[in-house]
DNA sequence: TCTGGGGTCCTAGGACCC
DNA sequence: TCTGGGGTCCTAGGACCC
């Protein structure tokens, strides 16, 4: 048996935990550059407020509704995420921490056990210990305990006193399950598909699950669509994931605060972008071979402008002086005058653990390991940015808005609310 | 004025090899 | 006129996830 557990509008709840007066108040959440909404209570979506709208396109409305409106804090999010997941992982040693907010738990010897009271008993755990409510759905495969977290979800928002956990440990429950799910909402089936699947009165996660594994192959991007259909009916075929694989890419990319046009702040903005890549690189201990440095014009202009090049460098890297040099270097070859940039980033391919990690005899720039360890260690102790490269410029004018970000309660220790007791 | 960011997997098709 | 068969590797594109 497989369960998932994940926090109800998890990063709302992140917040509330630090702000007990959003309880009970609608409540949304903004990504990056507070472009448009990511997260929402439950009471905001009673409002009609959608999953990625823009921002600007309801700001009136919210503020006629007196919804609270946060900038994203990822800081505080992923450490409570990390809280998260160490609590969850005192409950079974097969754990896939599969997204900031959710994980599996592998539940396969506990058959004997109560799973729907072990299941309510993770849930209170979690909202004990670290104040955020959560779901859990258990099942036979992990797309049957998805289908369960869905509807236990669906089920706790309709009635507040509901349990929060759905056991789906017979066929006949699941087939119960599976006829109140909507085939856009099962694992694996996103809006393309769902689209096809419409199209052949497929409407519910029973109908799917009865379609041919042939017919799955054809439609749903072959053994991917097999699979889904395979674990609708009870056979397992998705195994956990016990140990994260190292990534196969890094991304950096960001969005300007406002418009920039000069070559200068780009190159300030693709500085600090190829330095937090070679971050990423380090914490996994691994280099990349392979730069990608794009940039852009607003994607919803009539004529978006983009370019892009990629650099195999020298020798694989995860110095931060040498991915800067070479995306900087990339970037006076792409840029052009006269445009309204919008956008960059960075993308890091070919990427080996840096135990094995070639380099050439005769290196023209040769990496750094040591002062490199030195950095994040500073940066570690004293606070990110303590020592940066002068290329990512001092004022950084170009960066995200996220005027509405609440303290980074858990990280900072100067940004911890100062309580006075008198 | 203002529309996120960071990933994954799979397939098809072309180039190339013997 | 006939014009194999099987393999690998790479890339682009399309779908998906949260």
């Amino acid at each position: 048996m497989f369960s998932l557990i994940d926090g109800n509008n998890f990063y709302v709840s992140c917040e509330r935990v630090f702000n007990p007066l959003l309880e009970g108040q609608p409540v949304i959440v903004l990504s990056n550059n507070d472009s448009s909404v990511i997260a929402r209570s439950n009471e905001a979506k009673d409002l009609g407020v959608q999953m990625g709208v823009p921002y600007f396109q309801i700001k009136s409305f919210l503020e006629e509704h007196n919804v609270k409106t946060l900038s994203s804090n990822y800081a505080l999010y992923g450490d409570m995420s990390q809280r998260m997941m160490n609590i969850l992982s005192t409950f079974s040693d097969e754990i896939e921490i599969y997204s900031i907010d959710e994980c599996f738990l592998s539940l396969n010897g506990f058959e004997r056990w109560d799973l729907l009271e072990y299941g309510k008993e993770i849930r209170q755990t979690v909202l004990q210990d670290l104040g955020i409510p959560t779901c859990v759905g258990i099942g036979p495969t992990k797309t049957l305990s998805k289908v369960a977290n869905h509807l236990a979800k669906k089920m706790s928002r309709k009635d507040k006193t509901a349990s929060g956990v759905l056991l789906l440990d017979t066929e006949e429950k699941w087939k119960e399950a599976l006829k109140q799910t909507k085939v856009e909402d099962v694992w694996g089936i996103g809006r393309q598909y769902a689209k096809k699947l419409h199209s052949y009165q497929i409407t519910h996660a029973f109908d799917l699950a009865r379609v041919r594994r042939a017919w799955a192959k054809k439609h749903l991007g072959g053994i991917v669509g097999e699979r889904i259909i395979e674990e609708l009916n009870g056979t397992s075929c998705i195994e956990m994931e016990l140990v994260p694989r190292p990534k196969q890419s890094i991304c950096v990319s960001r969005s300007f605060g406002k418009i920039v046009t000069e070559l200068g702040e780009l190159s300030e903005a693709v500085s600090t972008y190829a330095s937090k890549a070679a971050e990423k690189l380090r914490t996994e201990e691994t280099v990349a071979a392979v730069l990608s440095i794009f940039i852009q014009s607003s994607q919803h202009k009539t004529n978006p402008f983009n370019a892009g090049i990629t650099i195999t460098l020298p020798s694989p890297s995860s110095d931060s002086r040498i991915l800067a040099h070479y995306a900087l270097e990339g970037l006076r070859k792409i840029f052009k005058e006269g445009i309204e940039y919008k956008k960059a980033g960075i993308v890091l391919n070919g990427i080996v653990s840096a135990k094995y990690q070639q380099t050439q005899l005769f290196e023209e720039r040769p990496s750094n390991p040591a002062l490199m360890k030195v950095i994040d260690k500073i940066n570690k102790r004293w606070g990110q940015g303590s020592v940066f490269l002068a290329s990512n410029g001092t004022t950084q004018e170009w960066q995200m808005l996220s005027t509405m970000r609440s303290k980074r309660f858990t990280t900072r220790w100067k940004e911890l609310p100062v309580v006075n007791c008198k």
